[in-house]
DNA sequence: AAGATGTGCAACCGCAGAGGT
DNA sequence: AACCTCTGCGGTTGCACATCT
């Protein structure tokens, strides 16, 4: 017998969210939280598959996502897990707990790519870390995963990356030891324009999800953070931070970019902003994931504790 | 100014693993 | 133990926007 499709065929809408879609889509997670996903569209009346309710939650609607401007910090720590996990996106977002794996597949295939190649090229190129690493494994990153693939299970990203761990600890400090503290700078070199095709019509999005954040329970809706199981565990982390409109505006907006709309980053609050640059130097005391930060106190702390001695196997993203 | 080409991003598809019955 | 359903992941595609000629 086969498998029946995750959802019917017909009469099912594809392609891009609406506005209107995201709003059911959010004050229904909002209500129940993430996850029974099959239920999503029979109660909240969307034409949409659930997957593409999943997807679009996680990837877009979700809280606490950071989008575009990846800054030379982050692009070094892909670079260097691509090169070490392979095409694990998943694995590789749980280091970089802001940012989807579709969002970082995305950025590797689109410019870090092609930039590894021309610095390959070139002879090497100043990310020589990265470029040496990746070397022989790197290709389309398929040497390395295929390789890691065959050692594990698959699915069991988690033990393999214990098993890497160390491996991975030392190209992390890499990656970090080669970079500049302040990875702003490269945020604000990006040009303008990429980011305002962020702008959207949507922030009555961010508004609901401001809202939503709000509350000191911690996000996550009703605390049920459903996704906070498994490899989705990037969920869990950013729906423990404080939210900042911005952000809710920037992810809720790009669907609205789509149908072209007005900018929603102007709900950013000052108070917001100075959040996100906080985070964005890993000096975000209290709330915003640190990434950064934890990471290199982890690297520097190098009295033999893992990674997986801090965090929880199934979830790593606690970590952050 | 208009058309052609290139680039980037959101979304879809199919497969595989995990968990439940 | 076997089967079924749900969820997550990675690869790929299509569309919209930007840039170039």
């Amino acid at each position: 017998m086969g498998r029946p499709p995750c959802c019917d065929k017909v009469g099912v809408k594809k392609g891009p969210w609406t506005p209107e879609e995201d709003l059911m889509l959010v004050s229904y997670i909002q209500e129940h939280g993430a996850g029974n996903w099959r239920a999503v569209p029979t109660n909240t009346g969307l034409m949409r598959c659930s997957k593409s309710c999943r997807l679009r939650w996680t990837n877009y609607l979700r809280p606490g996502i950071k989008r575009g401007n990846f800054t030379e910090q982050e692009e070094k720590l892909i670079v260097h897990l691509q090169a070490l996990l392979g095409n694990r996106w998943a694995a590789i977002a749980s280091y970089l707990p802001e940012r989807t794996d579709n969002d970082i597949k995305n950025y590797w295939n689109t410019h870090l790519k092609k930039k590894l190649k021309k610095m390959q090229a070139a002879g090497g190129g100043e990310d020589g870390g990265a470029a040496s690493e990746g070397g022989g494994g790197r290709g389309d990153g398929d040497g390395g995963g295929k390789s890691v693939k065959a050692a594990a299970p698959k699915g069991q990203w988690e033990r393999r990356l214990q098993t890497d761990i160390h491996t991975a600890r030392q190209a992390l400090r890499d990656a970090l030891s080669l970079d500049h503290p302040d990875p702003s700078p490269a945020t604000a070199a990006t040009p303008a324009g990429s980011s305002a095709a962020y702008a959207s019509s949507a922030d009555n999005i961010a508004r609901l999800l401001q809202g939503w954040m709000r509350p000191g329970g911690g996000g996550g809706g009703n605390g049920k953070g459903p996704e906070a199981s498994g490899s989705t565990s990037t969920t869990a982390t950013t729906q423990q931070q404080p939210q900042c409109s911005g952000e809710g505006a920037a992810s809720a907006s790009a669907s609205a970019s789509q149908s072209g709309a007005a900018a929603a980053a102007t709900a950013q609050t000052p108070e917001c902003s100075t959040e996100t640059s906080k985070m964005a130097t890993g000096g975000g005391a209290g709330g915003p994931a640190p990434a950064f930060s934890m990471l290199e106190s982890w690297l520097l702390d190098d009295g033999g504790m893992g990674l997986m001695d801090v965090v929880p196997l199934g979830d790593p993203s606690e970590f952050f």
